[in-house]
DNA sequence: TATTTTGGATAACAGTTGTTAACTATAGTA
DNA sequence: TACTATAGTTAACAACTGTTATCCAAAATA
């Protein structure tokens, strides 16, 4: 897994690895592969998955930051930033192959980007509980929020220090635009039970 | 090229397309190829090219029905929604080689993307003079817009009729709520000018 | 201690890859 | 009409693909 990372992290596109390839990396012969996985599939699955573990840890580190320093969305952002230091080869895998692998693959990748906005979602919910600030259309909310931080992350995933740090404000600016939209959205049309 | 949009169109990635594979769609012999292209990647731009005139073409004809019908955010969506039946492979290409593709790919795409979210943030400058509802962040917003259908656009190719239709009133309350939630931004501080 | 499971190795398979060289027919042009 | 550019062909190249069968040593287990 180490050696097919490794090969992902120069942008090389999954598709394009071969097995015989990786396990030259790992300084194993190519049939060695099949003690471990079934077919290239099966690492790639693997591999989303421990990229999501991780995506669960970087929520959970995400959460506790907001509680101790509050502006939960600058902090999110920049807990988010050094996760995607950290894991960008499996990140990298991840917005790759979110579009553009097998079914098997974008199934695999949908399933743990909704687990995501499920959380966020409940997020939102209890802060703005906590603000006296309902929210309509959460569960869009949350949705575009997702979306908008792994554009984001995916672009900056081959960008400087300087071109990150623009766009990450410019993330922090999206990020507000639509949680006040949703916010207003609720405000205006307040005889609507929200969902 | 109809060839390579053949195999693409049953959503294989472009990366696991070989060229003897594209000319055989074709009914050529494997040499014949390189009368028309240098390498599998010039192909790849050429396909990302139509995309990307298909994209202008889409951007006008939804200006034209949103200045006959009104509603500019449904009425565009329409208009994507069709735009996306009838180019559904070039679309599948941007979307699965914007991360993911040889750096001369990516770059290509990005520029498409970026003339339409500019072309996008035009529109949206003119309709809030129009209107007298500024906007603060408009590229920001344009930004979003635009990744925000792009987003949508990449789940829609792989779901059923009842799907989409549930995708795209989310989109359009995802878009209402960035709108809205720009222009409450520059009402609420109104002093600073915008962008 | 005897036996089974685990994780590796080699050799070999047929099939595919991208690419080049050399040749040919057809169409456009001086 | 003679010449050249265009768009195709076949044959062949080495390299690489995923996969299987067979064998082997070490570790874990009975």
């Amino acid at each position: 897994m180490d050696a097919a990372l490794n090969l992902l992290a120069d942008g090389r596109p999954f598709a394009s690895l071969g097995l015989r390839e990786i396990t030259r990396g790992a300084g194993l012969s190519a049939p060695a592969f099949y003690r471990h996985f079934d077919d290239m599939d099966a690492l790639g699955l693997a591999l989303v998955d421990e990229a999501g573990v991780a995506l669960r840890q970087l929520m959970r580190d995400a959460r506790q930051r907001v509680s101790e320093d509050g502006q939960a969305i600058p902090t999110s952002i920049k807990t988010f930033v050094e996760y995607l230091d950290r894991r960008a080869p499996e990140f990298r895998l991840i917005v790759s192959q979110s579009h553009g692998g097998s079914p098997a693959f974008r199934q695999a990748i949908a399933r743990e980007r909704d687990d995501f906005a499920k959380e966020l979602a409940d997020d939102l919910h209890r802060m703005a509980e906590h603000r006296g600030r309902p929210v309509r259309g959460r569960h869009a909310l949350a949705e575009a929020m997702v979306t908008l931080v792994f554009a984001a992350g995916a672009r900056m995933l081959d960008e400087d220090r300087d071109e990150r740090v623009r766009h990450m404000a410019q993330l922090a600016l999206q990020l507000r635009m639509a949680q006040l939209g949703a916010e207003t959205l609720v405000a205006r049309d307040a005889t609507v039970t929200g969902d």
